[in-house]
DNA sequence: TCAACTGGCACTTTTGAACTGC
DNA sequence: AGCAGTTCAAAAGTGCCAGTTG
């Protein structure tokens, strides 16, 4: 318990708030992320973007890849991508199209994986886009290996966030900026569905080139095709990146690495996790040890980067929006919002208070005490942090997306992106988590739960 | 009965060790 | 000895499909 506190202190006190970073304007205001091919992601989201979930884990396909700019270079960053339910329906594949099926299954544990690269340098992170290649999807609810846990016939939506902290144990007292791309939104499948979905991937996916339709050859015909293809690929392996290209783009008119590919930019949900210093409420509850967490499945080698895409995408900013820009954790700015939406923005999101206070459901008047006191002092960022002040991850994670996207989807581009449930809630991502191999963080809502609630009572 | 799921299959790409030549 | 390039086999990642499950 000491050494987590040592921990703990050392590790907050070069992100806490009260130092003030020389650059923290700086850092606060400026980033951006963009998704990078984003067009493909758009052909697939344009039919009904499918991912196919396996006991064993199935890598995505698009897999997530993102630029980020704005950050500070010299500051270490922790970027870790989680997926939140899209709603709270189940849904079925009937006459070639997606229909609600019925309420949705309880949520899985929430897993959180963090890029093998964090932390790392701002500058790092700049320097190209950063590959979640490796991430897997399972429907193992056991999974041992930390993949991401989902539900078949849910629809989910990535998110991105952006951590400013040292390293990995002081991610849950810094900074949170979150980001989200409708584009990237999915539905978890154990078998495709949709048979333009499959076509698709077997078309850009190279591991599916087996399945290609090429002449009048078909799967089982292509024994003798594959020697030669084997013969050559050698050769072509050598010359290759690591890291998969799509190739064979025969319906997204761009070449993975075009430098003139338009990549959208993301929404922006800000959030900040403050300060906790008394070390009896220890977020990770109990006696458990951060770094036993870290090691507790074999050593997780943070050196072992993944294989970023090489080139560098252009900058194009021409879908930005903002939802409730993060402001420094030590902002007791009067004139910003509340709600925690700065007034840079004449179409940025404005959410009423009642939203951000009513109560929610299915919880005890204690917790929705402490969920609303969490809402309207922390939503956005413009909290007066509390040390040990309890966040509701629990509940948040729980909440499908569109409790509280719904007006960000809208915001973002409301021909494309309808506002089915224009209810946002503010929205907080740590909860506990251990260090799994691969990068992934494991949640332990339970506990969580507990520490909140003592915590406001406190 | 049937939608959803599972495991095995064929196929491709990725990875790293072994080998060769300079 | 060190380095770079090539070869090869195993591992890992695909979608397909028949059988199983609830």
């Amino acid at each position: 318990m000491e050494q987590i506190a040592d921990l703990r202190h050392s590790s907050t006190a070069s992100t806490s708030p009260s130092m003030a970073h020389p650059a923290e304007s700086y850092q606060q205001g400026n980033m951006r992320m963009k998704l990078e091919y984003s067009e493909l992601w758009k052909s697939f989201h344009d039919i009904g973007t499918e991912m196919v979930i396996t006991k064993s884990g199935r890598r995505m396909f698009p897999y997530c890849n993102v630029s980020v700019s704005g950050l500070v270079p010299y500051a270490k960053y922790v970027i870790m991508v989680d997926m939140v339910p899209v709603d709270n329906s189940r849904y079925k594949w009937n006459n070639e199209q997606w229909e609600v099926a019925g309420k949705a299954e309880p949520q899985p544990p929430c897993r959180t994986y963090v890029h093998p690269d964090s932390p790392a340098l701002g500058s790092h992170w700049m320097k190209q886009p950063i590959s979640f290649l490796k991430l897997k999807l399972t429907n193992n609810p056991l999974d041992q290996r930390g993949h991401i846990i989902l539900h078949s016939m849910h629809r989910y939506q990535p998110r991105f966030h952006v951590v400013q902290a040292d390293d990995l144990y002081s991610v849950r007292w810094s900074v949170f900026q979150t980001f989200i791309f409708p584009e990237t939104t999915f539905t978890a499948v154990t078998v495709y569905q949709n048979t333009k979905i499959t076509k698709l991937k077997i078309d850009h996916n190279p591991f599916a080139k087996g399945f290609r339709e090429e002449g009048t050859h078909g799967k089982r015909h292509r024994a003798q095709k594959s020697q030669l293809c084997s013969e050559s690929s050698a050769k072509k392996l050598k010359s290759s990146d690591k890291e998969p290209e799509f190739r064979c783009f025969q319906d997204v008119p761009r070449l993975p690495y075009d430098p003139h590919r338009e990549d959208s930019e993301s929404l922006m949900l800000s959030k900040e996790v403050p300060m906790a210093q008394d070390e009896h409420m220890s977020p990770w509850g109990g006696e458990q040890d951060p770094s036993q967490s870290l090691h507790s499945e074999g050593a997780m080698d943070y050196t072992n980067s993944e294989q970023l895409v090489p080139g560098q995408a252009n900058y194009q900013p021409h879908r930005t929006q903002e939802f409730g820009r993060m402001s420094s954790p030590s902002c007791t700015d009067a004139q910003t919002d509340c709600h925690g939406f700065e007034s840079r923005s004449t179409d940025m999101a404005t959410v009423p208070e009642q939203e951000l206070s009513r109560p929610l459901p299915s919880m005890s008047s204690s917790q929705s005490k402490a969920l609303d006191f969490s809402m309207t002092t922390n939503i956005g960022g413009c909290s007066k942090a509390r040390p040990g002040m309890p966040l509701y991850s629990h509940y948040n994670m729980e909440q499908p997306l569109s409790h509280w996207s719904g007006a960000l989807a809208g915001q973002y581009s409301s021909s494309t992106y309808p506002q089915p449930h224009p209810h946002p809630h503010p929205h907080h991502l740590m909860s506990e988590h251990s260090i799994h191999p691969s990068g992934y963080h494991h949640s332990n809502m339970a506990e969580w739960s507990q520490y909140s609630l003592f915590s406001y009572s406190s």
